[in-house]
RNA sequence: GCCCUCGUAGCUCAGUGGAUAGAGCUCUCCCCUCCUAAGGGAGAGGUCACAGGUUCGAUUCCUGUCGAGGGCGCCA
């Protein structure tokens, strides 16, 4: 029952270049949607691609083209138009034929049909997110979750095998910093006054966890502030001086601590990963997959990636340090990856990772990064090549950072300082479906205002709501006429002859493409913009014409149409992450 | 300096190797005795930054210029 027009009227053509030009071979038989009504339902420039190899006048291909056209139900009428367009208007009934696609399949419409049971999902892995767990999430990782989340339901939709990763950041000098915060916090609870420095976790949160700690353990952890601060560098104004204070305060909880180190360093780890853990859950944000960078070093993954470049020649020993000449592979200069204190550098690890992902057996992996990242991009990949792998199997989309306006004016951030707007501050201020569906309402690779005064507002400016209203509208339809929506399925659906009507169901008819095109452009802004001229036909429509009319055939086949536009915006909805209200 | 991204309506932004480049906001006017007016209709608004090139055809692809933003650690 399914009927696609696109692949119909390409098979037309095809029949008929093989009797206008016989043995001509043409790779893909374009068949687009013209912008212009008055141009058709759907048109062709295969005259105007084969002008040069058949060294005829476009038009008068198109018109061998037509006159051999093979005789379709379906259509209406083909014509040549323009400077060789072949111009098709379909039968009123290819047209709203959608609609019975669209409630057959319902919460399936727009997902990719496997050709046949043989076609294999490809395996694919979308990591996202990965904020370092020392603090909570901020407004920009919740752009990069809303991202990614979509992205890869989208990937989904389109007929892949999605597993949904973050990369936890749990074993860097970041972790310390954060372990050692939370100690000097624990001290000060003590009486023991160490001056918390500046490049430490400023938050409260950091706080909560000493409070947390001094609950459960009492002074266990507790050191005199003269030994800790013995054998540290002095704090002076300058930075270096600021990293070395801060190194020698994390030696000497280290020295002090011993193995109660650990304690601490695991408690502010497993306190920060379940708060973002958290907040991504009830955001409507689902990991397949945490993996530890730990893990890495804990099973020698880390010495084994560096001693196989070390093996394939990639590496060379400068000052004491590791280097990887990543400058083979397109990078613009080398990188250490062993420090000449024999720590790993993040490199290290993050090579080690990515050979990693190849190695579970993902056709692509996709790295969802802030635009902050962008330099990495050319070593990883050379990494990668230098390994073995097919480097253009990692795609690394990058995400541009969000400014908040309030009253129209910017909101001020700055990360460290703890002065920032949280993830769960801006949700508890628009609503999630605000958040996630604002979030995409940009291309990832711009930066975003976000607009909280907009998102907040419940009034028809809004676009979430705009949305949501078409479908609430429609279970609002469906409520006073209280009959059985399953029914609706056989509906004859000829009634359906307006020019509204027939523009809605050619919107409907485009979702499965959109839907294709978005996850092949990791684009799931696309869709939010789908979503709002779904609406808009859907708004235009329900103005001008009735639902609830006495003729019952006419009622049947508008409601057939308003529950499929409903759907639509559902899955649609489902995919951004976004409720569809039945009431609002 | 090098690299990345961007330049489209007054503003915020989509879009495409194809025909007369779109939406929202703003402004003007209009539409509920009627399924939620959180809606709709009409109008106004453009040298797609500029210059070359590729092409049957360029706002789209390539190069350059100008302008805006961001990134360039043995940090993570």
């Amino acid at each position: 029952m399914s009927f696609d027009p696109k692949s119909h009227l390409a098979d037309l053509l095809r029949t008929a270049l093989a009797s206008v030009a016989p043995g001509q071979q043409i790779a893909d038989i374009v068949i687009e949607r013209p912008r212009d009504p008055s141009h058709g339902d759907f048109a062709s420039n295969l005259a105007m691609q084969l002008a040069r190899e058949l060294k005829a006048n476009p038009r008068q291909i198109a018109e061998r083209l037509v006159h051999e056209l093979p005789v379709s139900g379906w259509v209406d009428k083909a014509e040549v138009a323009g400077a060789g367009f072949i111009n098709f208007r379909l039968a009123a009934a290819a047209k709203t034929q959608v609609v019975k696609e669209v409630l057959v399949r319902g919460p399936d419409y727009g997902k990719r049909l496997a050709a046949s049971p043989a076609d294999k999902r490809p395996k694919m892995q979308v990591e996202f997110v990965s904020a370092n767990p020392t603090g909570p999430m901020h407004v920009g990782h919740g752009r990069g979750a809303a991202f990614g989340a979509s992205l890869a339901c989208l990937l989904t939709y389109a007929g892949n095998d999605v597993c949904r990763e973050y990369y936890v950041n749990d074993a860097g000098r970041q972790m310390d910093i954060l372990a050692v915060s939370t100690w000097l916090r624990y001290l000060d609870l003590h009486g023991e006054k160490v001056p918390f420095p500046p490049n430490c976790y400023q938050g409260d949160y950091v706080k909560d966890m000493a409070e947390q700690i001094r609950g459960a353990h009492g002074e266990r952890y507790v050191h005199p502030a003269a030994a800790v601060l013995a054998c540290v560098p002095p704090l002076n104004g300058d930075d270096g001086d600021a990293d070395a204070h801060l190194d020698g305060l994390i030696a000497a909880a280290k020295d002090l601590l011993g193995e109660e180190w650990h304690y601490i360093h695991q408690h502010a780890l497993s306190e920060q990963l379940a708060d973002g853990r958290e907040d991504l859950e009830e955001y409507g944000v689902h990991f397949d997959c945490w993996f530890s960078e730990r893990s890495l070093f804990d099973t020698g993954m880390v010495d084994k990636a560096v001693a196989e470049l070390e093996k394939r020649g990639h590496i060379y020993v400068q000052n004491g340090a590791k280097w990887f000449r990543s400058t083979d592979f397109g990078d613009e200069k080398d990188r250490v990856v062993q420090r000449d204190n024999g720590l790993y550098t993040y490199f290290a690890s993050d090579i080690a990772y990515h050979a990693n992902k190849f190695e579970r057996g993902f056709e692509k992996v996709i790295d969802v990064w802030g635009a902050d990242h962008h330099g990495y991009i050319a070593r990883v990949k050379g990494a990668l090549k230098a390994l073995g792998h097919d480097p253009d199997r990692l795609v690394v989309v990058l995400v541009q950072f969000v400014s908040l306006f309030r009253n129209g004016a910017k909101a001020s951030m700055s990360t460290r300082s703890g002065e920032y707007v949280t993830l769960r501050e801006l949700r508890d201020e628009v609503g999630n479906d605000a958040c996630r569906f604002f979030y995409l309402l940009r291309k990832q690779d711009q930066s975003l205002d976000f607009d909280l005064d907009l998102a907040k507002s419940q009034s028809n400016d809004n676009p979430v709501y705009y949305v949501q209203y078409a479908h609430a509208r429609v279970c609002s339809v469906l409520q006073q006429w209280d009959g059985e929506v399953k029914s609706l399925v056989d509906t004859n659906l000829a009634p359906l002859a307006s020019e509204r009507e027939l523009a809605l169901c050619a919107r409907l008819r485009e979702f499965p493409d959109m839907i294709e095109a978005a996850a092949r452009d990791y684009a799931p802004h696309s869709l939010a913009f789908y979503l709002r001229d779904l609406a808009a036909d859907f708004h235009a429509w329900y103005n001008a014409e009735r639902v609830l009319v006495d003729d019952a055939a006419v009622k049947n086949a508008r409601l057939a149409l308003a529950v499929a536009v409903r759907r639509v915006i559902a899955n649609g909805l489902h995919i951004l992450g976004v409720t569809a209200p039945e009431h609002m």
